[in-house]
DNA sequence: ATTACAAATGTAAGCGCTTTCATTATGTTT
DNA sequence: AAACATAATGAAAGCGCTTACATTTGTAAT
């Protein structure tokens, strides 16, 4: 591999020269410019990221934390942000953290041990103090899918409490009123959050909350199992359920078939995340849209303006709209 | 952040002792090393990877291409990468090809900008001439899902005409012998060794083969679609379906649901991969496992030997064996 | 021309490590 | 105790760049 002395000597010119060419440096002729780089394609010359990095205390690495690599929750963010990066030029470096305090923490040092120039986050089990004293550091730490309260600009997050809003109006519209929800663990915050929503969107349409209705599960498929039987058991009768993810919304829509109901004829169902395999659930899965994805993008965006002066015409947002999406599992009340 | 140089005078040794109990280097005395370690915690110290990279000419990142990084085919391994690579200290430096000779093309450029000192790939788009001429340069080049002739012992992949021969095993076992095919593009090669199996299979069980019962479709969704329809308009009856892919198999079962079919009593079918959503899909899909995740975790442990003389106890395997997992999709044959 | 000043280029010191080779300490043998 | 082998340590060069600062070149005004 060519190195910048041979690129220099070639072109007849000094160290200093060819890199202020590489970094795009102002002041430097035209014609140097072009003698350089005419020596620097004879040469196949590729600068060494690594002494770059040394040279200029700059890893040009972004490191990120997500729960799994697997599961579709992040995978589609990840893609967008891994895009967003190496067209940046920046390397990402991606762990996951598997919703486990320690090993976030272990992702989090293995990615201080590569000299990440930043980091963004999407972790579960790490206590807002934690992140607190990480974003004292020089490295700009950019989390997603959960606010703090003392750091909204570091915070890309999507409107929970709309989202459950607006999962309940879905069938709200279609003249349902007895309306079951499967919630979330309660000590996540989005749990309580679309939650809250659920009950604002009751609220607003006349219909009164009954606590026996409200199932508190865990965000998985078993939950959503475990959810639909235990309000199955409780007698009252609901003609929609809305669930706080995608994945109990599943569950309950397997339990719901198993005990004979018709989907959507006598039981509606809403998800929320709308995963990639809500399209392959049968019916397939009317579901709130977490644009996790765009939030991946906003966040590297973000990063790249604060740590490295780029995509600066980016505007930031911070907070985002879910929106509906309307499938096959939601249908009009029958009775 | 504290130096060698500072935790070797904290020490009161010099660089160079410092430098070998970092690296774990014999010739130091007990001593020695607890006095320095005592140093190297007292100030925190955490060497720079970079510095390291640059003096020792290894970067310690493996670089990593897939088609996609979101999509349920890859992710799975990724993780899997992930951890392996994690767990001995390297960075995993991961991109997406898109399927996109140019694409691919760029990821690997990128990479090779990373100064990578490996690199795993599982592309579509590249001709094994280009791979070939990569494996020339000295760092080591993996390869999943692939077969490259030349280079047996750097691919990992899974015995594609046995798969083939399971999925259609499967079906000739609950007794069906009318059995239509949908394939891959008959350009990829794991598309044609399935169908091979899948002729073997038949011809194993003195069911002739009716090359009209034989679709090719294009790896994805709306080619099962396709495909269904197209064998359907033959008017040929047959009470199973074999799919190259769970894409094209689920495809296949929404066609056959709208016109009516009920499964798995009017129509048998099944998929390849085992993916994540086969799961979720109405009834859920038998399929041959594709052991990605384990192709994926060999061939990290194939780089870590390779490359650093890690992991020397585990032996490599470059073929993987492709086993049937039976759920609902797949029933006895009613005629 | 001469001067003044800005633009362009060069010089050289590091960035924080690894590693070769030289040197010193330690232990063993006779 | 001398002589040697060997283990432990240190000195210093260098990995391929960036960048502060010094120097040269070019340009315009006098």
């Amino acid at each position: 591999m060519a190195t910048i002395y041979e690129v220099a000597k070639t072109a007849g010119v000094s160290l200093a020269t060819v890199s202020r060419v590489i970094n795009g440096n102002s002041n430097v002729r035209e014609k140097t410019k072009e003698k350089v780089e005419q020596a620097m394609h004879e040469l196949g010359y590729q600068p060494s990221s690594i002494a770059q990095s040394l040279a200029s205390n700059r890893s040009n690495r972004v490191g990120i934390v997500v729960a799994e690599l697997d599961g579709p929750f992040y995978s589609n963010m990840l893609a967008t942000v891994e895009r967003v990066l190496r067209h940046a030029g920046k390397h990402a470096i991606i762990t996951a953290g598997h919703s486990d305090e320690s090993k976030e923490k272990d992702a989090i040092r293995f990615l201080q041990g590569c000299n990440c120039d930043a980091l963004i986050l999407c972790v579960d089990a790490l206590a807002d103090d934690y992140l607190l004293t990480l974003t004292k550091q020089p490295a700009p730490v950019a989390v997603i899918n959960h606010r703090i309260e003392e750091l909204p600009d570091h915070c890309f997050t999507v409107d929970n409490e709309l989202g459950g809003y607006r999962a309940t109006k879905a069938v709200l519209e279609q003249g349902h009123q007895q309306i079951a929800y499967i919630s979330g663990p309660a000590f996540k915050e989005d749990a309580k959050l679309r939650l809250q929503g659920h009950r604002r969107a009751l609220l607003e349409a006349g219909v009164e909350v009954d606590e026996r209705l409200i199932f508190e599960g865990n965000y998985h498929e078993d939950g959503g199992i475990a959810g639909f039987t235990a309000l199955l058991n409780t007698g009252l009768p609901f003609s929609a359920l809305v669930c706080g993810n995608d994945d109990m919304a599943s569950g309950a829509m397997q339990a719901a078939r198993k005990v004979g109901l018709k989907l959507p004829t006598d039981l509606s169902v809403v998800g929320f995340d709308d995963l990639l395999f809500a399209r392959y659930t049968y019916p397939t899965l009317t579901s709130v849209k977490n644009p996790i994805a765009e939030m991946g993008e906003m966040a590297a965006n973000w990063i790249l303006q604060k740590t490295y002066k780029l995509n600066e015409e980016c505007t930031i947002t911070n907070v985002f709209e879910p929106v509906l999406v309307a499938r096959d599992s939601v249908g009009p009340c029958a009775r």
